[in-house]
RNA sequence: GAGACGCUAGCUCAGUCGGUAGAGCAACUGCCUUUUAAGCAGUGGGUCCGGGGUUCGAUCCCCCGGCGUCUCACCA
């Protein structure tokens, strides 16, 4: 969208005509909208009956000019609808001026509901407004039988100009639409359990809750440098230990790391706690937000992804890791020895960072060998102890947490715990972990306010991630995680 | 991080075996009172991503760079 300088300006004279020769402000500054286009058409025979007046609004589309009569056809919130507009009902002034509007400018007409001759439902204009003068061109899409020509194909132009992708290429606003209803009715479920939604810092201090490189940044007065949260849990933990008992967040998380298909630096994360629950708790939780959403926005439990099928009818499988790395590769980890892990990993093409770890190399191998393989929805539980310091032990065997993973289609929707609320083995384990930044620069630092804030006493609390930019992937059947962002991180041009 | 591919008019795309370029839509000027990818006639519109090289001559070939798309790898 650079040099349409010429095209450009050709409009803006025109708005000086339309002042100077019309006498007609271009820009109005309101108008009263009785129905919309949608409405119309589906109630049809009531408007037409009834012979009531309607003013709709939107934007021009496209332009049929016959001489002293035209149809046009307008886009609004909900769709599109055809005008008719003659000379001899609006006037010669100001169908002279309508004859002159382009592409992409916005009007209202007041007029009756009929079918044109061709059975096409129309607003007959017995009145006409300029709302808005455009003087960008769009691009022209054209559409025969729901075939579409000439889409606006350009990704990156899509991505940088997602407002004209709004306007011209089918189903994109569907899918946005989409988007807000999954994560209102997220909302409406946890607000109906009670869980109060709260606002927690985007600027911290010290970063924590995951293990991802930060984006990082500096408050001039205070002359400290502030980092962009890469998970929403310290600080809703602080608020279960406040006394809120029930809290959840939906916000912003930031990790400074490549982009891709599933990753954007900035992505949309739920988070809730639920003081005196566990994590049976939060896998019953995690079914009911998730089958409740897709029965709310697509009516049913199957969703088509990547050409599969994928039923999300509950209950979901239920294993533990090292039980899904035996069912899916052979492998009986508990009975390998330390060398039998390491030589496994590196047969499978794994890596383990710094000294080697029992527990990240059975993880190492679950992800190796299992991860992609579960596509329909499966709790993978027990992870090995090694893998977070937030989570605490299984009763039965402390090797292991009380953790699980939702895995639906080979990727993580899901990471739950019984949160860890022994201050003295939080502290133990968050400074462990801060040491191996030594070998892993992902590994964030020392979070003392954090652990201070645990020793005051937390209860026992059930928490869960949900990454939401996934969830909606998934129900809207979109492979790019820049499909359901309205504005995906470019490079800029 | 690797590979493939792409970047030509506002949009979607052709094209030039190296001689500075075309279509459709959009725009502009006419005609047209039931059209719908409206139609008919005419007109204008381009740093062919940027820089260097080869060449008499580069948008095309070569090199470097930029940006992007896709695939793979990485990613608590």
């Amino acid at each position: 969208m650079e040099d349409t300088s010429s095209l450009i300006q050709i409009r803006i004279d025109k708005i000086k005509e339309i002042r100077e020769n019309f006498g007609v402000n271009p820009f109005p500054y309101r108008y009263d909208i009785t129905a919309y286009s949608k409405e119309i058409i589906d109630n049809f025979d009531s408007y037409f009956e009834s012979e009531k007046k309607v003013s709709v609004a939107g934007r021009i589309m496209a332009m049929r000019v016959m001489g002293k009569a035209s149809f046009c056809t307008i886009q609004d919130r909900d769709g599109k609808i055809q005008l008719y507009l003659a000379e001899n009902k609006l006037g010669d002034e100001i169908y002279s001026l309508f004859k002159k509007l382009d592409l992409g400018d916005i009007i209202g007409v007041k007029g009756i509901v009929k079918k044109s001759k061709t059975g096409e439902i129309t607003v007959f204009a017995d009145e006409f407004t300029l709302l808005t003068k455009n003087i960008r061109p769009l691009p022209v899409v054209k559409e025969k039988d729901g075939e579409t020509f000439d889409l606006f194909a350009d990704k990156e132009l899509r991505y940088r100009n997602r407002q004209i992708d709004l306007i011209v290429t089918p189903g994109v606003k569907e899918t946005f639409l989409k988007r807000i209803q999954i994560i209102k009715n997220i909302k409406r479920i946890l607000d109906s359990k009670e869980f109060l939604e709260v606002e927690t810092p985007v600027l911290q201090p010290v970063y924590g809750g995951a293990a991802a490189s930060p984006f990082t940044s500096h408050h001039n007065a205070l002359d400290i440098n502030l980092y962009l949260r890469i998970s929403l849990e310290p600080y809703l933990k602080r608020l279960i230990v406040g006394g809120f008992d029930r809290v959840y967040e939906i916000g912003k998380c930031f990790r400074n790391e490549g982009i891709d298909r599933t990753h954007n630096p900035e992505f949309t994360m739920l988070e809730l706690y639920q003081a005196y629950g566990d994590y049976n708790d939060m896998m019953a939780l995690a079914e009911e937000l998730i089958v409740d959403t897709v029965m709310k926005v697509n009516g049913s439990p199957k969703v088509n992804f990547d050409g599969k099928e994928i039923d999300l009818t509950t209950p979901w499988k239920k294993i533990k890791m090292t039980d899904a790395i035996k069912e899916y590769s052979g492998l009986d980890v508990m009975a390998m020895s330390d060398e039998d892990l390491q030589a496994a990993v590196k047969k499978h093409g794994g890596e383990l960072k710094g000294d080697y770890i029992r527990g990240l190399a059975i993880n190492e191998l679950f992800e190796l060998l299992v991860e992609d393989k579960l596509i329909a929805p499966t709790f993978v539980t027990h992870q090995p102890v090694e893998t977070t310091p937030l989570c605490k032990p299984d009763i039965e065997d402390e090797r292991f947490l009380q953790r699980f993973e939702l895995f639906i289609n080979g990727t993580e929707f899901a990471n739950a715990y019984s949160e860890s609320n022994d201050p003295v083995f939080q502290r133990k384990t968050l400074y462990d972990q801060s040491l191996r930044r030594e070998v892993d620069e992902e590994a964030p630092p020392m979070d003392e306010n954090f652990v201070q804030a645990i020793e005051a006493g937390m209860p026992p609390t059930g928490g869960m991630g949900i990454g939401i930019d996934r969830l909606v992937m998934l129900l809207t059947g979109e492979s790019t995680i820049r499909d359901i962002l309205l504005f995906p991180t470019m490079k800029p041009e």
